[in-house]
DNA sequence: ATGGTTTTTACTGCGTC
DNA sequence: GACGCGGTAAAAACCAT
């Protein structure tokens, strides 16, 4: 974005020094009248007989200043200037729909039927290559997601799966390539059994909860994935590594959930708040020191929620080891 | 759209360092 | 007095209907 500004405005002040330069000669050499600068056509122009005094002054020059040789291969650009709002960034094949040709003249009847063909094809070209490009944009983006949340490989791969069967399936048009990657990830890393909350996910995606929400439970309905609500186990590791606690907190956290299972404590609570209070509890009872605040912190969940789940499984443990 | 459930927000009080 | 913790009420979010 602001790349294009910059360039735009660089490319305006050299065409007001190019025309300053141009309007050094005023006079024509053959009647002496006066001289005008014809910019479309690059031309210099005696506006009295209309003698072309100067053909094709386009300054060949770079469009930018540089003020260091790295600026300088840093600018250097050939070709059209690209856009981001094209998923092809504007490089393939235009044809304008007016049936005229370079010079504005009217196309005959055969020319006209000729370029309704080129244009048919020309649309049918792009569209496939708009698929590609697509696809590429999304497992980049997939990828970019995936190492920000440290999943593993097998996670990329199957959200990929996802993706493109959701590009095969055309559950794309009315929904952004972003949104359905980012669903992709989310849905991959609860398969794979390593979730993270719709907030970790929202945090490194470039689409914000509502949608990815939305999304996520439109392809999961689409193309019929089976997920099974995420187990508050699965969190457990990662949150205990993250807050540097032993692998005894751990354990005694899964026991926690195992029991708050048994106890029928789980259904309808949030997972995330459950791993959470189950960490913490754990910690308490190895005598290793975390806060409530950290802990929620990590899970990125309330302390609120934290001290409500984590007596409850606090009660339940000792009732079923009583 | 609605109602019930869960989570969050915001605030308060208590004890400890 | 700052901090960790516990509790509460109201608001917000979520989910199934």
């Amino acid at each position: 974005m602001s790349d294009t500004t910059t360039l735009r405005t660089q490319e305006t002040t050299s065409e007001a020094e190019r025309t300053q330069e141009s309007e050094e000669a005023t006079t024509c050499p053959e009647c002496s009248g006066r001289l005008e600068t014809d910019t479309e056509h690059g031309e210099v122009v005696c506006s009295d007989c209309g003698l072309v005094v100067e053909e094709d002054s386009i300054d060949r020059g770079p469009e930018w200043r540089a003020f260091d040789s790295a600026e300088r291969d840093n600018k250097s650009r050939v070709g059209a200037p690209t856009t981001k709002m094209m998923h092809d960034k504007g490089l393939s094949t235009n044809i304008g729909w007016q049936d005229k040709d370079a010079y504005g003249n009217s196309l005959s009847s055969r020319q006209r039927q000729k370029m309704q063909r080129l244009r048919t094809w020309n649309e049918r070209f792009r569209t496939r290559d708009s698929k590609e490009r697509n696809l590429k944009q999304a497992l980049g983006e997939i990828d970019r997601m995936s190492s920000a949340l440290g999943l593993p490989e097998n996670v990329r791969e199957t959200a990929s799966v996802i993706y493109r069967r959701a590009l095969a399936e055309n559950l794309l048009p009315g929904r952004s390539i972003e949104g359905v990657a980012t669903a992709s990830v989310y849905a991959a890393a609860r398969q794979a059994g390593v979730p993270r909350s719709l907030d970790e996910i929202s945090v490194v995606s470039r689409v914000d909860r509502m949608e990815l929400t939305r999304t996520y439970r439109y392809i999961v309905r689409e193309l019929n994935l089976e997920i099974a609500p995420a187990d508050p186990e699965s969190y457990i590791p990662r949150f205990a590594s993250d807050l540097e606690l032993s692998d005894e907190v751990e354990r005694r956290a899964r026991d926690l959930v195992e029991d708050g299972r048994e106890a029928g404590l789980l259904s309808g609570k949030s997972p995330v708040g459950l791993a959470a209070a189950a960490v913490y509890a754990a910690a308490l009872l190895c005598n290793e020191k975390v806060t409530q605040s950290e802990v929620s912190e990590v899970a990125s969940i309330s302390e609120v929620t934290i001290r409500n789940r984590y007596k409850e499984l606090l009660e339940a443990a000792e009732v079923i080891t009583a």
